[in-house]
This record gives C-alpha cells, sequence and structure tokens, in this order.
DNA sequence: GCCAACGTTGGC
DNA sequence: GCCAACGTTGGC
C-alpha cells in the first residue's frame, strides 16, 4: 500500500477545474465530496502526501486529463458532509464517527498538450487504466508505467 | 438530451 | 441476503 504513488482524480470542471485549484490560495485546496466507498477508501487509507495527481476533466465535449496536482494532505474526514446547506450533506456522518474523507492537493502544473479520453483509448499500453474499465470512479490509482506514458504523451519531458 | 453502466436503497 | 427499482455518472 505505501508504494503507490500515482492517482487519477476526476472531476466537472463546470463543478471545479484545475483553473479553480490553480487559483486557489498556494495553489491548494481540499478534495471533498467524494460520496462513493471505493473512492473514500483510497482518500483514507492510501492517498499519501507526496503522491501525484493526474487531473481528468470529465462530462465536457472532450474528456481529457489536462493537468498535474499532488497531494499535501493524506486523509481526514471531509466536514462538508456534516453542512446541513451545502451539496455533499450526509446525515449519517458526524465527527466522531465520520463516514467520508478527503486530503489536500496542489497545482503542479498543466499538461502542454491535454491527452484527450479518446486518444487514451487508442494506445495498447494504457488498455489497462483504471479509466478506461470504470469510468464513474472518480479516485483511481493509475500505475507507475502508465503514469510516465501519460506525461510523455502529454508533452512532458524530463 | 439520450442512454448504458453502475452504485445504492429498501422491501421481502 | 437477494434483487428490483431507482438515482447518478459520464460518454456520445
Amino acid at each position: 500500500m505505501p508504494d503507490r504513488r500515482y492517482w487519477l482524480f476526476k472531476t466537472e470542471p463546470s463543478c471545479f477545474s484545475f483553473i479553480d485549484l490553480q487559483h486557489r490560495p498556494g495553489g491548494t485546496d481540499h478534495w471533498d465530496g467524494v460520496r462513493n466507498y471505493q473512492a473514500r477508501n483510497y482518500l483514507r487509507d492510501e492517498v499519501q502526501v507526496g503522491d501525484q495527481i493526474l487531473f481528468y476533466h470529465s462530462n465536457i465535449a472532450e474528456p481529457a486529463i489536462i493537468g498535474i496536482a499532488e497531494v499535501v494532505k493524506a486523509g481526514y474526514p471531509d466536514w462538508t458532509a456534516r453542512d446541513p446547506q451545502g451539496e455533499h450533506f450526509d446525515p449519517n456522518s458526524t465527527v466522531a464517527k465520520p463516514i467520508w474523507f478527503m486530503v489536500d492537493v496542489r497545482y503542479v502544473r498543466p499538461l502542454p498538450r491535454p491527452v484527450t479520453l479518446a486518444e487514451l483509448k487508442t494506445v495498447p499500453a494504457l488498455a489497462g487504466m483504471v479509466l478506461l474499465s470504470r469510468s464513474r470512479l472518480s479516485i483511481q490509482p493509475v500505475r507507475a508505467e502508465e503514469w510516465r506514458l501519460i506525461l510523455r504523451l502529454g508533452g512532458v519531458h524530463k
């Protein structure tokens, strides 16, 4: 578990975008509102400080990985679950027994060339990506080989 | 806007 | 604990 280092975080840009993250103080914000148990488990148990994130925009004309972010704070209780006014309220979640978790992430850099979903589908080495088989999962592990290849496709050269 | 896939809920 | 109904997601 501690040696997983790469993730894909999915978001609808109309809700929260990569540019929104860039404009937060320090390019940093909490990743709240995840209400799926498998994604919650990743946030609570596996996502660690320093892990690298592919930032994916969904539910748009051309869904794509558009940038890189990193984890700056590991999982802690998602307090938006306790805000009755908020969109992500869950009356079953309490301070003593939180159900939902979030992490803090920081903007790192955009990909010089976004890598679209359509393009990902054409690359045989990426056929095993979680994104292609379980597209609805909002927090997904990414293998190191996949990470390197996607960055290369995105025009990032070391 | 449609619809398929999938996660959640709730009756039994 | 099964499974049908229902709600949500997200590509197209």
